[in-house]
DNA sequence: GCTATACTGTATACACCATATACAATTATT
DNA sequence: AATAATTGTATATGGTGTATACAGTATAGC
């Protein structure tokens, strides 16, 4: 009945504008000239720039005259520029979700999880720098969600560890995406030989990191290891397995003692 | 000799002036007339600012017109508003690191640990919203690095592998830090009621998210647990004690496999 | 087919933002 | 007392996101 239409229409229209474009929620228009812009085209192009200039160099007067249009056409597609950030982090989370690939246990899925998450993040360093709003609510990060989720399905895990399970995989996706990004930075800036971008930051904190004040800090700041931002990939790689390694053995305890 | 400390003076000089400031190598002048503001004024202000009124409000203008005086007046203590960024994480890290209190195991200290970085999140919600830009390399910031170092010390572990446990625990830390501050918004936005602030997100998914597309979240979702808005504490609290859980269990597991 | 309507892209304007620069006032050193 | 350094300020520049008003255009209903 349309009562609960237009409660259904409420609910929907609650959502940000970006979400609405998402989800293919806004009904194109028949009259007036068709537009020669496209929310798809706009964010490819926002997408192209960050890619290649960085998060900030994503303005809307850059987007618009990237594609020969004033600044102001874009808002006749997208509402704010906060949408438009949005759609840009839906626009890369759209992966395949590999098969219920039934040869690999639980572990190699998530760390496949993990793996894919990761390889976004820096095939898109701009990723990380656009803030949590808050939870997703657009259809491929959401699919982002649903697929750790079933490949946890048939674990003896509550539905909120599940979800725990997922908030803790993603979130350590997140955050070594973001020491991996900067690292990819470094590196850059480090093969630019006139940008010294600071990489001398390890000697200066092997002046400033006394044993007195930093007893358990000095030993790994003089051994080097503190500061590689000599781009020590295979490190950082490993830095990256243990961390993981620990988490899924962490999981896989409590999932055995759930058996028991 | 005067090479070396030319040298010396070189990779000091070679920080971001922030971080000068904060080790306090930048000598006051002696001419001129001196300053009736201070570096430490500024910061305070600004961190007084971001806490009432978020990041987006401290502006250069907002700061120094909140002391008085004019916008450019603050560049005679700070270089440029990133510098002034650093200092304010800075300001907020100036935590006493507990006693090696001996009677707890380093489970409970490391437990203790985060517990007293998402306490700094949450106090100042506007910390993560300051873009990582690298290692840390502020005192106080590096304090938050030696003490959970310290708390390892005498565990069978690499340097290496120390380090990386460091920043699995500053890295979960963190991400649970987003999570809560995200969670306190939404609640205080909900407190206002006139903002209806997309706490109908929750109805609106359940009309999107069906189960042949999302089979796994779709019986969260159907469930309520997926967008607990409403504040649901307790339930956060759970997720975040049931990662945490895991990740110790993890590491726990490997040392005694190391002592094995 | 005509008209009313809704939509398009644009131009202009506004309120911010960080910060470069020039300047007068002030103070310590020479 | 003269010099030189440092302070706070005023002004200006080039950026940002976006509100608004407008002229042109294509469709919907009559």
């Amino acid at each position: 009945m349309s009562g609960d239409d237009t409660m259904d229409e409420d609910s929907l229209n609650s959502l940000p504008h970006g979400a609405q474009l998402a989800w293919g929620l806004v009904k194109p228009s028949t009259r007036g000239p068709k537009g020669e812009l496209s929310v798809g085209k706009i964010v490819e192009t926002a997408v192209g720039i960050a890619d290649r200039e960085g998060l900030p160099a994503v303005s809307m007067n850059r987007v618009a005259s990237s594609l020969g249009f004033t600044t102001m056409s874009l808002y006749r597609y997208i509402k704010s520029k906060d949408d438009l950030l949005m759609l840009m982090t839906e626009a890369v989370c759209d992966i395949q979700v590999p098969e219920e690939s039934e040869g690999k246990g639980w572990r190699d899925q998530l760390r496949e999880y993990v793996e894919i998450c990761i390889r976004i993040m820096r095939a898109h360093p701009w990723f990380t720098d656009i803030p949590i709003m808050g939870v997703p609510i657009t259809p491929n990060n959401l699919k982002m969600v649903d697929w750790p989720l079933r490949i946890l399905q048939n674990l003896p895990l509550s539905e909120y560890e599940k979800m725990s399970t997922v908030l803790l995989m993603s979130g350590y996706s997140r955050f070594y995406g973001v020491i991996m990004r900067d690292m990819d930075r470094a590196i850059e800036a480090g093969a630019n030989p006139d940008s010294f971008s600071g990489l001398m930051y390890g000697e200066a904190l092997r002046q400033l990191v006394t044993p007195e004040a930093y007893p358990a800090l000095y030993p790994i700041v003089a051994a080097g290891v503190y500061t590689e931002d000599d781009g020590n990939k295979d490190e950082a790689q490993n830095d990256f397995d243990f961390g993981l390694e620990r988490i899924l053995d962490g999981i896989e305890l409590h999932v055995s003692r759930a058996r028991a």
